[in-house]
Order: C-alpha cells, then structure tokens, then sequence
DNA sequence: GCACGATGGTTAATCGATATACCTGCGGGT
DNA sequence: ACCCGCAGGTATATCGATTAACCATCGTGC
C-alpha cells in the first residue's frame, strides 16, 4: 500500500553520490501482541474520521482552517476514540507543559505542613483546573535545596511557572527565577522594584491593626507578640504595623519574640511571655497553629481564657471555630489569594485570564478568645 | 479584536505592505534574537563534548558502552552547560513522564484541606523526590470527577501512576484504574482481591481496641463511637474492631454516629450525644481534627474533660500534643505509609526501590484527653 | 595473511503532536 | 481564455531525547 520511496524522501530529491541501496532499514515489524490496546493517537483519530493528522490537530486546537463540518466530525472521533493529545508531545513542540509549580519550604524535619497550604491550594486548584493546568508539589527543607529545584524544574522544562511562597527580606528566588526566564508569583506584597509580581491583600498591615484597636477596646495595655521568623517580609510587615498601632495610643509591646513556626515554638514562647515579670494581658499570634498551642500552654499554666489572658491568632483556619474559646483571629482569606496568584501566574504564561481583583483587606474576627482585660487586682 | 479567521498573531504583526512572490521560499529562517538564550540541548552538549548526541544520552543514562574518559568528558561538558534531558522528551519518547497523581477529594465546598494530607505528602515526597520523580496534586468534589479526572490523567498521558486515598466499600477506582493500565497504590487495608495492591499498617483494628481496652481499664463503660462516613473502608475496619473490643468486655457501644469528616458534623454529633439519656462517659473520634473540635463542644456544655467526659482522637497530628488537655490518640504513622506507598507505586513503574516494610501495628498514645471514669454520683 | 571478537563509538528512525509551506479545485472578474 | 484568490484541506519538518542497528579500529590466535 505504501510506496516504497517514502522511506527516505530526502535522497529522492537530491542523491549526489548515488549511494547503492545496500543500507536499507528494515521494514516495520509486526506489532508483538502484548494483550493490552495502546492508548489510540492522533493518528488513529485521523484515520477513524479520514482527514490527515494536521487536520485532527487543527480541530483541537481551534486553529487553521475546517469546515465546521469536519471539524466535528474530528470531534466525535476523538471523543469515540477517547483521544486526548498526549500531554508529552504537545509539550515537546510548544515548549509548554501546561504544569505550574509550588514548593512548600518546611523547617528542618517538622512533620507534616502547616493547614495553611491546604488552603492556599484548594484556592490555586480552583483556578488551574478548569484551565487543564496542573499543579506540580514539592517539599524541600530548605531555601539552597528550594532553589536547586527550580534550577533542575527549569532545565527539565518541567514546569511553567512556580508560584513563591514566604516571601524573605533579601529573597534570593525572584532574581533567580528572572534568570531562568521561568514566570512566577510571590505570595505576599507587591513589591514594584520586584521581577516577580506580589500577590497579596491591600494594606497588610491592616488585621494586625484592627487586633490592636480591639485589644485596646478590651482595656489591654500589656500585650506581647510572637512574631514568626525575622526573615520573612509578612513579619516585619505586621510587626510593624503591631508597634505603630500602638505607638499611636503612646504604648509599646510588653515583649516582642521570633519564633519559627512550630507547634513547640509556640508553646515554649508563651510559657516565657507568661513568666514576665510585668506578664502580659494579650498575646497575638503569627498564626492559628501557634495560638490554639498558645492557649493550651496558659490553659496549662492555670490561666483561663479569654478571663485571664486574651489570645489572637492570624489566618482564621476552619478549626479555630470549633475550639473553646472560639479563636479570635485575622481573616487574611489565603484561598482568594491563591486563586489570585494562579491567575497572575496563569497570564503570565500567555493563558486569556481576567486579571485578579483583590480589593479585601485582612481583617479580625472577634470570636472567644479575647475578653476584656482582667481587674487589676489579678496583677 | 481578533483578525477574521485568522487567529495568528504573528502574522497580523508581521504584515509589511505587498511583498508579492517575494515569500516564495524562505529556507534558513535564522534565528529571531529575542535577547534570552535558550535552553541548552542535547545537541549543543554533544558539540562541547566532540561527541554524538547518541553518546550523550548514553552517558547520561549510563547504557551503551562507552570509555569512562568519554562518559567523564560529556558529563562534565553537560555539567557546564547546566542541561538537564528535557522531561517532555524523554517522556515522549520512553512513556514515562516520572510523574505520580493524588488526588484528594474534598467534600463540596469545605475550606481546604485535612492536615492529614499533608503528612501524608511529606511521606511520599521524601520517597519521590530523590529518584526525581514529581508529584502531581489534585482537588476534586467527588467521586465522578476523581473518576473523570484519571481518565483525563491517562488520556493524555501526564502521569505514570496515582495514589488512592481513602478506600470506600465498592471502591471503582481499583478496576477503573486496571482497565486504564495505570499502575496504582490504594492507602488503607491491603486486599489480596483487588487489582490495585493496598498500603497500610498491618492489624488495623489495632488502634481502637487499645483505645477502648484503655478507656475499658479507666473504668468506662458507656463508650460513644463517632464514625466517618459509612462508606470508607476504614470507617466499617475500626467501628467493627471498637464493637468487636467492647464485645470482649460483654458491652456494646452506647451509640455510633456517622458523620462526615468535617469540623462542624464533629461539632454537632459531640452535642447531640452529650444530650442522650445514659449521656457517655467517653467519646472515641474517627480524626484528631473531629477530636479537638469534640472537646470543645464538650467544654461549650459545660463538661471538663478529662475528668467529666474522655476523648480520643485518631492520627496523632502534631497540634495534638500541645493542646490543654493533651490529646490521647491513635498513631497510625501516615507519614511512613505514605512513604511505603510511594516506594510500592515507584516498584510498579519499574524503579529499582526496595519493597517497603512496614511492619508496625497502629497504636494508642496516651495522654491527656482520657480518664477514669466519673464517679458514680455524676450520672 | 586473515577471519574474529572486543571496544567504542555513530547513524538514523522513532515517540506524538504542531505548524509552516504547499497543493487543489472552483467561482469570478476582465 | 486566463489568472486571481480563497476555501479547505494535506505533506512534512520539527520539537529533544532514546535506541536498535550499524560501522571502524585494533589486537590476536592460527
């Protein structure tokens, strides 16, 4: 059926030194029957609807130029076939994956991974899976073996884009991800100096405020805070925003402390805090983890709360509406932000997305957990 | 906004006025310098190296017979280069993507996603990562997606095999994944019967009949078992092994409630069996999330725990040390199953990994949130 | 003097889809 | 009659790596 000069087309059109046809490649062999039917290609497409492969591709894609007819009918051979175009090849060819990355930095060899990426996914997925993006995962222990990933992702062409979380004061990645040329997001700010967009709320610093001016509400005037990690941008930004706030009513934190984000951190950290000298009313959290560890370190140490210490977390996590006292919290919508960060990344990429609107604030939810501040007797 | 018919962009762009018969023939087409340098292929290290590109692939892969000078010469010259085999094409060309799924199917629209998972990714990362293979992660509202979503997966060949979490009765992904010839792991009991092999702890009843034989040796006698929902595998597994323990004893359960597994069900059933006449002196949970948000319901009633009313979880999650009271619970270790998950699926693709071993049993850990049984008096 | 097996590579086909550069009729303007 | 333009496709090079088949040297035993 086929004709026997298709094998080597170029000599066909120019054999200069008439090489003798000695070296000929032996014919296909025979299909060994392997019991299983192998996933159909597009080919097998273009033969069930008797077009030429170009066209099945054509119809896919939305490209070229088919009569409608034929478009469809390409269309319902695949969909007869169960014919996908196979992720690799179209990868191959456009350069493209279709797959973005997020890699979860996780200290040393702390178990697990905080709530707050389920949430932070669950917001990324809502978006990149109508859209036939997947979503690459990776855990690393720390920033030099986050960094090589992206340089082994990259020179794999694994990925399209990452998305960048715990943004770092002097975070090394936006340089780098800009010399790789790879498309991401940093979660956090926007920083306009940045290669890399930020993705976060507006006026960050405004749930620590509003913790503040409800603690202030309360009568507190001896309030402590645990802030995460020095090198992380969002705890210098809330710190900030924590002492300005209450700088403007002429007072100082009781005691400010750097955690790592840990259970046990948590825990240690308020047992000191509660120890001072001059013991503070209120403590705010960096997150809602360290706050339940927070109230059960003072429930352990005999005080009662919201009565006899008030405690505030930041995130407002699913769980913190179940606990008693209920988790007075700041609500910084971590979904929305991930749904946020996949549509910039998405554009990024060249996909036909409507630029995110973020307009929200980080707010305080009042539940349980604070109260007013105890009599002075309790001093 | 778009030219009529014509979706290219390039060409709308490139469009100088009336080149006739002048785009005859444009062969070299050299290359457009859009500033970044491209990636390095196999190509431009086989020109560092003086050698094939077939050399290459040998060294790299460590097949065919090479000299270890030349191996050294090319691997370096890759080395330098910074290439990496590009994974779309060695995907094409070998079938095999190094890529896993999870899919974690979350209840309609419940916020994010159990911590659970998280363990159980830290475990299968810590397999996958060092043998370079990916993990793909997924979201999906229920079965019938999860279903569609494998389809799609292997359609377009994105992933060499999936992880199954969370067995149910007539589970169909086992045969669904058979029939797609994607190799699998389901997470959970293993079942000779089953095309996909299972992975878990052996004896998994284990857990919750030292629950109870501990709870039984505190004193309890009017036992409540909340289950998750009725058909996951585990849910009938534990409550037939809880029934199975209190049967022992010539008990039976004061009540058995199937719940979903979410916070507020865990919330709502805690009230409705603290309301029941011959009200429970102790209350077993199907998660330590559930747990957690039990014994806050329990205290909202009014009851201290543990001296008016035990607790238990199951997972033994972090947050679970340091509440106040501490949480006793069940270790079922989902980061080592994880991990063995990983290493059963990685055999199934044809990597050389040691068969895993996991040789524990799930075990209660005691702590805080059990005790002896209220006196009497309390009824 | 020569067939022969190692040793150490190279050539070219191939994986599956995409895109560019052709064809091939056909209706119409001149 | 002839060429143009266009609708509706098709043929084929290409993306980057792998691999089966092939080839070139170089001792070596007889």
């Amino acid at each position: 059926m086929n004709p026997p000069q298709h094998t080597s087309s170029r000599d066909a059109e120019a054999s200069p030194p008439a090489v003798p046809a000695a070296r000929r490649r032996r014919p296909p062999a025979p299909a060994p029957p392997d019991g299983g039917a192998p996933r159909p290609t597009i080919k097998a497409v273009a033969a069930a609807a008797g077009v030429s492969t170009a066209a099945v591709s054509q119809a896919v894609n939305g490209t070229g130029r088919l009569a409608e007819a034929t478009r469809r009918r390409v269309l319902e051979a695949a969909a007869e076939l169960g014919w996908s175009p196979s992720a690799s090849a179209t990868a191959l060819r456009r350069a493209r994956t279709r797959t973005l990355a997020l890699v979860v930095r996780r200290p040393t060899d702390v178990l697990g991974t905080d709530p707050h990426f389920g949430e932070l996914i669950t917001g990324l997925e809502g978006e990149l899976a109508p859209r036939g993006y997947g979503l690459l995962l990776h855990l690393v222990a720390g920033m030099d073996q986050e960094s090589a990933l992206y340089e082994r992702l990259t020179a794999e062409g694994r990925i399209d884009g990452a998305v960048l979380t715990e943004a770092r004061v002097d975070d090394p990645r936006p340089a780098q991800l800009r010399d790789l040329q790879l498309p991401a997001v940093l979660l956090g700010a926007p920083d306009p100096g940045s290669p890399v967009p930020g993705v976060g709320l507006r006026r960050q610093g405004n749930g620590v405020r509003e913790a503040v001016d409800h603690l202030m509400a309360l009568g507190h005037r001896r309030v402590a805070y645990v802030a995460g990690p020095r090198e992380l941008v969002h705890t210098r930004l809330r710190l900030a925003a924590f002492e300005e706030a209450l700088a403007d009513r002429g007072l100082r934190p009781v005691a400010v402390r750097h955690t790592e984000f840990t259970e046990a951190a948590a825990f240690a950290v308020t047992e000191e805090l509660l120890a001072l000298p001059a013991r503070p009313t209120a403590l705010v959290f960096p997150n809602d983890s360290m706050a339940v560890c927070g109230i059960g370190a003072a429930q352990r140490a005999g005080l009662r709360v919201p009565e006899e210490l008030s405690v505030i977390g930041y995130d407002n996590l699913p769980l913190g509406r179940w606990l008693h006292p209920r988790l007075t919290t700041v609500d910084q919508q971590v979904q929305r932000v991930g749904a946020a960060a996949a549509r910039v990344l998405l554009r990024q990429c060249g996909e036909d997305v409507p630029a995110p609107v973020l307009d929200e604030v980080p707010r305080l939810v009042v539940r349980e957990s604070t109260g007013p501040v105890p009599g002075e007797e309790s001093r």
